[in-house]
DNA sequence: GTTAGCACTCACAAGTGCTGAGTGCTAATA
DNA sequence: TATTAGCACTCAGCACTTGTGAGTGCTAAC
């Protein structure tokens, strides 16, 4: 038995009617909304030809059919026609995307705001990790007697900064001699090999300014850098999720949202996925919690190199080629943005 | 009819009973928990009494009592007695508390979390007013030959910076003399007033400088300025509101999730508080999303100046007294922490 | 090979009856 | 006179029943 023209016809109706409502979809039901040109009892033989082959269930014995996994895999992989947004939507999504572009973290933080929005599901936006990110320089800056700023600037255009105390007081000609020192140390260096560096001993020949950079700021600078590494994670429209069905039940949308707020859970699964676009439905997805779900994710590049991800989650009945496009279309805009020389800031270009 | 003493005893015994199980409380469970001394009977009058002073309520004629808005009150207003943190508790939140102090929003953000974890409620925190934060200097800093750093750092220890881009490139001294400029206006004033200024003429004399700073500087500066001074409202424990019965019905869970959502609501609302602690039930709380809940509110103080606000919300059914005490402590240790010499730094010191 | 017809299935909604926790009222009691 | 025991009554919640409608699979006719 084989997967002939019909048959693809028939389940393909079958994906759009479920995907659109919800619920089971009868024989009879699929022949007066879509015109098939052949009886129910026809496609209700090839329903249970379906059936046998894995692409359908069945909730139980008197109820229409539902597509499996396996036929959201096939229609991912092979139904499913890519679906052009229209022009109205594009500019929507660019000038929204425009019109938030500050920090990189604010820009990626909007970014699943608009995919939200437009997805009417939860989505989720992850920046870069930043091993590879090189630091520029570091700056030590006066605030008063006792409060000093800590800068990094590092390529990727994150900036990072913490206040810090010294207890003793300091002189400004020892924090440029700091910062100098510092800034050629750690220039060129990525946060990864800068963590692992040691340089106290470049200070062993003045002792009282080895203690002053040992116990106050050192442990500001590694921990600076650590979070310089730490990977965001931003949520939005989790409360689309009532609009749905699939969680009328309140312990479903319970698990979901306990879900959401494991947010290390979520970013592992993020991590662990490869780069460029990539859908997972239900039990494809390696979280436990994520079994009954669908997950479309793909990747964004800052200068070609940081990857960063974004993308939506929910149930497995989604408009999967609409969401497709519509993230395809997100990250285009992403890249240009990130990659046209000046970065970030690209948008006074355009003034 | 007065509000005799065993009236009272009944009332409190109902808002105890109600407050820990959520169901109404009938007069025979009355007596068998708490060992009040008189009969079901004897109760059932006072009950009905109380009932027509319009302390309870009846879901129905065979149900229990319910406290009503007006017994939460009066239980708030005179019957709550202090219920003092155990030290183990007390030691968990300054800990805990303590364990996170880097940054100002930070550390507001963890305190909100602190808070739902022990209330088991939802909770927020909303970081300062900061209209009357001043200036303490501004710096401009290099990064590369189009892309400049501007730092701007305020009396209450926020440091905000942003990367900004000059398509014509530009000199380290102009950076310096600019900087040099920039702290000389600004310095002491309000980032309301700062806002106000108009500066650009301090550049007339040199044409090229003046256009630099009108085009590409300034514009930023502003931009900065406005963002320090917004307001950020954290959230913290949503999903807790899952295991309070009042929201087992998904329309009402969903409708409290929405109106969490709607940032600016919230904010308007904890805006409008007064000072100190302040506890709203139900009806007495302006938004109409809110008047099946109750919101307890404190404030805490940056340098006895700066005033932010953190509480929790939940259904009016919860545990004023704990809660506030725990409100009370937290608030205590903010300000103790952010009015000490060093402000958000101290940390140090105690190492 | 396709389709009409038919018996069968089952979730769901509406209706029924029972139970238990509650009430209000009245009369007896301390 | 205030308190309490007793009793009839109420009503949400649960279990159970029944009817309906949308669905199925199978068989026989086209």
């Amino acid at each position: 038995m084989d997967l002939n023209e019909r048959k693809l016809k028939v389940l393909q109706a079958i994906i759009s009617d479920f995907v659109a409502t919800a619920e089971p979809v009868g024989s009879r039901t699929l022949t007066r909304k879509y015109d098939l040109g052949f009886s129910p009892a026809t496609i209700r033989n090839e329903m249970a030809d379906l059936e046998e082959m894995g692409y359908l269930t069945h909730p139980h014995t008197s109820a229409g059919r539902i597509p499996s996994e396996k036929a959201y895999r096939l229609y991912v992989n092979e139904l499913m026609k890519k679906q052009e947004l229209t022009k109205a939507e594009k500019n929507a999504i660019s000038s929204q995307l425009m019109a938030n572009f500050d920090e990189l973290d604010k820009t990626i933080e909007h970014a699943a705001h608009i995919l939200s929005e437009i997805t009417q599901l939860t989505a989720f936006a992850m920046t870069p990790r930043k091993e590879q990110d090189i630091i520029k320089y570091i700056r030590l800056l006066p605030v008063d007697e006792h409060t000093v700023v800590l800068m990094i600037v590092s390529e990727s255009g994150k900036i990072s900064n913490q206040s810090l105390r010294i207890a003793q007081g300091y002189q400004e000609e020892t924090l440029d001699m700091l910062s100098k020192s510092f800034t050629y140390s750690y220039k060129g260096k990525t946060l990864n090999e800068a963590i692992k560096m040691n340089i106290i001993r470049d200070f062993e020949s003045d002792i009282e300014m080895m203690r002053l950079v040992q116990d106050n700021v050192m442990p500001h600078l590694m921990r600076t850098f650590e979070d310089m590494l730490n990977i965001n994670l931003y949520l939005d429209g989790y409360s689309n999720i009532f609009d749905l069905p699939e969680y009328s039940d309140i312990s479903r949308a319970r698990m979901f949202l306990n879900m959401l707020n494991q947010k290390d859970v979520m970013t592992d699964e993020l991590i662990r996925r490869g780069e460029g676009l990539k859908i997972t439905i239900g039990d494809e997805n390696d979280s436990a919690d994520m079994k009954d779900c669908s997950l479309i994710t793909a990747t964004y590049h800052i200068d070609g190199k940081l990857v960063g991800k974004i993308g939506v989650i929910g149930p497995t009945r989604m408009k999967y080629s609409k969401i497709t496009s519509v993230i395809e279309y997100l990250t285009d805009n992403l890249n240009n943005a990130f990659t046209l020389p000046g970065g970030q800031n690209d948008k006074e270009k355009e003034r």
